[in-house]
DNA sequence: AAACAAACCTGTGCGC
DNA sequence: TGCGCACAGGTTTGTT
């Protein structure tokens, strides 16, 4: 479910409210949300521990914490990260609860892992052996809203290989944070098609390309992600994300193309995902 | 090197 | 209304 611009409003929400924060207490109920470690590991690594920043690495949540380590949090397909008022109901497929005690601005609170397909996964990791405990950190891509992402690096990260553009956007050991709905609504507003190998790029397609990507994720991180009609995504608070409503060709099969008018927008099976785009405009 | 399928799980939406 | 099936935002692993 979450790409980049989804976590991205999570962090955003982290940052705001649990960063300078104790973790009282922990629970975990779903051992399996833990696998990489276990229950114990998790539940002793943060409990006592202060929460000192809340990072985003593509679409993993990195929080170091004032001891040493760091938690890490993946949402995978389904997870979402809720915050509420200490002792709330908790909903169905809740595996991880941190207790946070009150500061000046808030009062007690839980920080709730929900995940109901449990592909998410939550790890406690000591710093500075991230590169063994935590090893795909590592091995991420570029972050490209970063300034680090110019034309001349995506240039050379698209040049450099013969890949089908939707295959090279959706590789994390590339370019980090891009997922299934975006880089279908990137791939059409740079007017390229998933099937385009790579390295046949022209210079003002890469342009293209780098504008299209940049614009598409900052613009989605703005209206807070997207949140498709099962409501799996929402922010920290539980507010959904707007920026379904501006997909042009994701979950559109069928309809006109918005961009062109004159196309209708395909949907077919690629590499085993849903693929959407407009034929007519895309080349 | 790159493409593909399968695996990991549960919930939802659709057709009948 | 109920049932069964296809499908879903991700990532890793193993095979062609």
């Amino acid at each position: 479910m979450p790409e980049l611009p989804e976590v991205e409003t999570v962090r955003r929400g982290l940052e705001a409210t649990v960063v300078g924060r104790r973790i009282e207490r922990v629970e975990v109920g779903r051992e399996r949300t833990v696998r990489r470690t276990s229950p114990a590991a998790v539940v002793e690594g943060l409990t006592g521990a202060t929460i000192v920043a809340a990072e985003r690495r593509g679409k993993y949540l990195v929080c170091p914490l004032d001891t040493g380590r760091a938690v890490m949090v993946h949402l995978r397909m389904s997870g979402q990260l809720l915050l509420a008022p200490a002792g709330s109901a908790r909903p169905a497929h809740t595996h991880v609860v941190a207790h946070l005690g009150a500061s000046l601005e808030r009062a007690a609170e839980e920080l709730w892992f929900v995940d109901p397909r449990t592909f998410g996964e939550v790890v406690v990791f000591e710093t500075a052996r991230a590169d063994e405990q935590v090893p795909e950190l590592g091995r991420l891509g570029i972050d490209p809203i970063t300034d680090r992402f110019d034309r001349a690096t995506l240039r050379r990260l698209v040049l450099g290989r013969r890949r089908r553009m939707k295959a090279l956007l959706l590789d994390q050991h590339v370019i980090a944070g891009i997922g299934n709905i975006y880089s279908d609504e990137i791939l059409h507003r740079a007017r390229l098609r998933h099937d385009r190998v790579s390295a046949s790029l022209h210079g003002r397609e890469v342009t293209r390309l780098h504008v299209a990507i940049r614009e598409v994720l900052l613009e989605a991180i703005e209206a807070g992600g997207s949140t498709l009609r099962d409501t799996q995504y929402v922010d920290v608070m539980g507010v959904s994300g707007s920026y379904q409503h501006a997909h042009r060709v994701y979950g559109r099969a069928g309809q006109r193309c918005l961009t062109c008018a004159r196309g209708t927008v395909v949907s077919e099976t690629v590499g085993g995902r849903t693929t959407h785009y407009c034929p007519r405009c895309q080349r």
